[in-house]
DNA sequence: GTAGTAAGTATCTAAATGGGTACTATATTA
DNA sequence: TAATATAGTACCCATTTAGATACTTACTAC
């Protein structure tokens, strides 16, 4: 048993979905894998998340100690974010989710198609 | 772009994580890791979520190809579920997700308590 | 004849999540 | 003088998700 935030978890993968289990936190932390971001970049690469649910995600992601807020005081603001020791525990989480989808995606003959980027 | 039910994914990470980010599913997962189980069996592995919740949640495996549902034609009912050759795909994922979480715990010193069952 | 069983479905309600829009600050640029 | 830029917050509304409870089936045990 597992005790975090006032909730209990029978065992760490509980806990573990519970940490990157949001909406869009394993996206963010694999876009962060590679480099640290500002936060206009994180919006760029997630387009389908709206300000408001990327925000909540980062704050969530912070609070459990997994990415780390830096803010410069300058205006227009500038904020970046990056792994934290434990986020970078991911990396095999991530990895290994990516390799996953590809493989579903080659057995399932899903269309990969390329767009234009304008 | 990959196209999957009428939905596009920019990357193999975000059909991932449609794929097994529903509530219960990394967890129902883990558990047929191990071995074929019964309904009852899951439910009685997850207490905390209701019986909706978990007819739901496999229902929406089966129809990713992730698990196999076997119904045998018996009263009082007896179905069965089991990873497809997907769903074994996931193997490393989940592991990750366990060692992660395991991780977690001892980076923040989480108290790990043990209750009796009775 | 009643109770218990396994794996559900149906229905209703409560709570959480998500989207849209408007608003903020202040320095720089046009 | 007005527009632009960044990283938000505040508010309201719609949708989705989740929980609680009752019901079903047909066989077996008591």
């Amino acid at each position: 048993m597992i005790k975090y935030k006032n909730a209990l978890f029978n065992c760490t993968m509980e806990l573990a979905i519970e940490l990157i289990g949001g909406r869009y936190k394993a996206l963010i932390l694999w876009h962060l894998l590679d480099r640290t971001l500002r936060f206009s970049e994180i919006k760029r690469l997630i387009p389908q998340a709206t300000q408001k649910m990327l925000t909540q995600q980062l704050r969530s992601l912070e609070e459990d100690g997994l990415i780390i807020r830096k803010v410069y005081p300058e205006v227009p603001p500038k904020v970046e974010y990056s792994l934290s020791e434990s986020g970078k525990n991911l990396k095999p989480v991530l990895e290994a989710m990516c390799q996953f989808g590809k493989s579903y995606v080659e057995e399932h003959e899903l269309k990969t198609q390329m767009l234009i980027h304008p």
